[in-house]
DNA sequence: ACGTGCTGTTTCGAATTTGAACAATAAGGT
DNA sequence: ACCTTATTGTTCAAATTCGAAACAGCACGT
């Protein structure tokens, strides 16, 4: 079967439609979490993620795991972070290598303060711009490129 | 209806998703791009609409009408382009305040020359991991967030 | 213990991004 | 004509991005 040089008119209304959304709903949440929160979108990763670990800490290569971010790029954002103080850093026992980042008192803070802001945001843009059927089948969506982008690693 | 604070599983689920596979697939597009043709995904796209316009031009607020990039982000990577001579600048003869961005025969060239590689591509991680059905699916879901994006401006 | 290579993180410089402020022109009302 | 407002595009400084190199600690075979 050939494949064309070129993406037939449905590809490239899909493929310049993903890039619409991509930007917009990108520059949506920056622009939201900056302006009500004082975070970068990234930053609000970060304190999410490590929230939602046990407690409130994670090291470094977990955090850049499934991240907004390239690696050097995570190290200056939790530097951010710090500075403002929503999270502490200290070297791991077990490795000395390693690095752990904790969230501080006021980091849960500000993630409880920012997080239904940014979550009411999320559904009005993306959730409920979907039918129940076409949330379905558009997350089956993601994921199905979800792999193939690991696949092709 | 009650508007609820958090997300549960599997709406989480669905917006890490969408976060990861936008990440990871911009991240491949633009060094794909680097590397085969030294241009960003910016600079390609202009490239790429300029080609689809008539006479290969249009002007900077067309450019920037769907783009990946702000007003300025525009400015500057028009600008590089007319330094690798890619792309030429002159004043919009009906509007003096208009410039109109042309494509060169270098300009020409170049997108012919890398857009097989691109769009290769955007097969591979994109349309290629969709069946015909989830392809639909998804593009309609695409469409929809894309209208109440247009929507809440 | 030693060398060799691997892993985790930061540092560095260069390129890019952004919004806000600006200059120039256009458009519209009075 | 005149004044006010809107639109176009660029410039500026500051913040952020990235990859490559540097760095330090670990793990292993010898």
């Amino acid at each position: 079967m050939a494949e064309p040089k070129w993406l037939d008119a449905r590809e490239l209304a899909a493929w310049e439609g993903y890039l619409e959304v991509s930007t917009m709903l990108n520059r949506r949440v920056e622009q939201q979490l900056k302006d009500d929160a004082g975070l970068s979108h990234p930053q609000y990763e970060v304190l999410a993620r490590l929230s939602g670990a046990p407690g409130g800490e994670l090291r470094m290569t977990e955090l850049a795991g499934a991240a907004l971010t390239s690696k050097s790029g995570l190290t200056y954002q939790v530097a951010q972070l710090e500075k403002s103080g929503l999270v502490k850093r200290r070297t791991c026992e077990s490795d000395e290598r390693g690095v752990i980042a904790t969230l501080t008192e006021a980091g849960w803070r500000k993630l409880r303060e920012s997080a239904p802001g940014h979550v009411g945001l999320v559904r009005e843009l993306f959730l409920d711009g979907l039918t129940g059927k076409q949330f379905t089948a558009f997350a089956e969506g993601l994921d199905a490129i979800r792999r193939r982008l690991r696949d092709k690693d």
